[in-house]
DNA sequence: GGGCTTCAGATGACGTTGTCACCTGAGCTA
DNA sequence: TAGCTCAGGTGACAACGTCATCTGAAGCCC
């Protein structure tokens, strides 16, 4: 009987998908380390060497995934931005609680996001392969991984526009976004202790909210720099 | 002429000492991947084996060096709040700027200090040699890097209840230190440019200072949980 | 359809790393 | 001095990332 027709470019793209699908499981189950090519391949029903037709070698692999889970995250915060059943406040608590989702669901792909990005490639090894593929095709991007941030923040800056004003969103976003990542950051450590801290993870996302939304509608001035070091608050 | 005299638990401690010189360095150079007990062994003197009479393993060299990095600024925060010509926002400022400036002088050994602790010794491996090594000497001990951040967690948290009140201190405490540990995190994680959010870290740090400062005088009720949720701030 | 090109994937190989069992020799103790 | 202890050295192994090279089928042109 006739199996189903695929072209090759179809084909490859399945090899891609899957080969993405395996280093995401395999990095949710035992975080990078865990990735192996080789394991991601035998998954992805391809063998160790497959991988490097699609991306740029393991952080390549990795930059992809993380890639794919900042769109993710962005369709996300869009769908609450442009809820019209939500409150502003509501909108801001339901994406740093989707971002604090992520750190809580899939540990390890969180920390992804919030890695520095690629120490540019090419450092070393400069086969002749390897400039191919960075003329050509291969992905792996760290800047595609950044660009899928910005689509992120652009979502987020416009929500907490809405609530503080135009002139403090960056000012305040910036406080909120960081002070959401460290609280992530610190509960997926262990370092959020409740018997040490006595609250949650979750009431330190309200206090934040609460105290940007009480007294950020005032506009916040810039301090300048007195030669070279800040004036204490 | 004589060498130098040392007793054999003497020239341990100068062995263990110099890996321990030896990782952070190589750390703050290129990251836990630079940190070839290899190299490490080589700096120190040794061969590649002898890390291992010291410490359970590159883990167990790596939560070391955690360690001593916790009581490091352990001493530098404790020096904070026993200044008696500082006022109590100075100390906040200067503990959380304190930590933000490991982030930036030692990345590497920053992210260290906040990764979660060890997945638990023994997980594979039961060799006689290893279960030695738990028993008796050889350290590495997770614990000993919980407990060194204990230490500094005391000593924050005496600087923040000077300024909010025993009551708030462990809430607006978490907080304080969840902003700054994000603040910090995405700096070096190249992810504040300010181009992007148009302010610094520093001036982050100063503006979470004072929200807190402003508000967190009044005494902050902690929220019960309706049916496995809290309500909307 | 036949021959050529392209390219996803397979394979062999290499250097590096963490880790271990085992060995050695110098300090310590009885 | 004889025996023990233990810091350190050594050989070995499996696993890994990476690359050059090979293979075979899909695509394409005449």
């Amino acid at each position: 009987m006739m199996g189903a027709m695929v072209t090759r470019a179809e084909s490859a793209a399945l090899t891609r998908r899957a080969l993405l699908d395996a280093a995401a499981e395999l990095l949710d189950l035992g975080g990078p380390e865990a990735v192996t090519l080789r394991e991601v391949g035998a998954r992805a029903g391809v063998t160790r060497g497959a991988p490097y037709r699609h991306f740029m070698g393991k952080d390549g692999l990795l930059d992809a995934v993380a890639t794919e889970s900042w769109v993710r995250i962005g369709d996300q915060v869009h769908a609450l931005r442009t809820d019209p059943a939500l409150t502003a406040s509501e909108k801001l608590c339901g994406a740093l609680r989707a971002l604090i989702g992520v750190g809580r669901d899939q540990p390890y792909r969180y920390q992804l996001l919030f890695k520095r990005p690629g120490h540019g490639p090419g450092e070393r090894g400069e086969g002749l392969d390897r400039v191919m593929r960075q003329l050509c095709g291969p992905e792996g991007d760290p800047a595609a991984a950044v660009r899928a941030s910005v689509r992120f923040q652009d979502e987020f800056l416009a929500i907490v526009a809405a609530l503080v004003g135009e002139r403090n969103a960056r000012h305040y976003g910036a406080l909120l976004l960081a002070g959401a990542h460290g609280i992530a950051d610190m509960e997926l450590g262990g370092h959020l202790g409740e018997d040490t801290w006595h609250t949650t993870a979750d009431e330190l996302v309200d206090t934040l909210v609460r105290l940007v939304a009480d007294t950020g509608e005032t506009t916040w001035q810039r301090p300048r720099p007195v030669d070279g070091r800040l004036p204490a608050p």
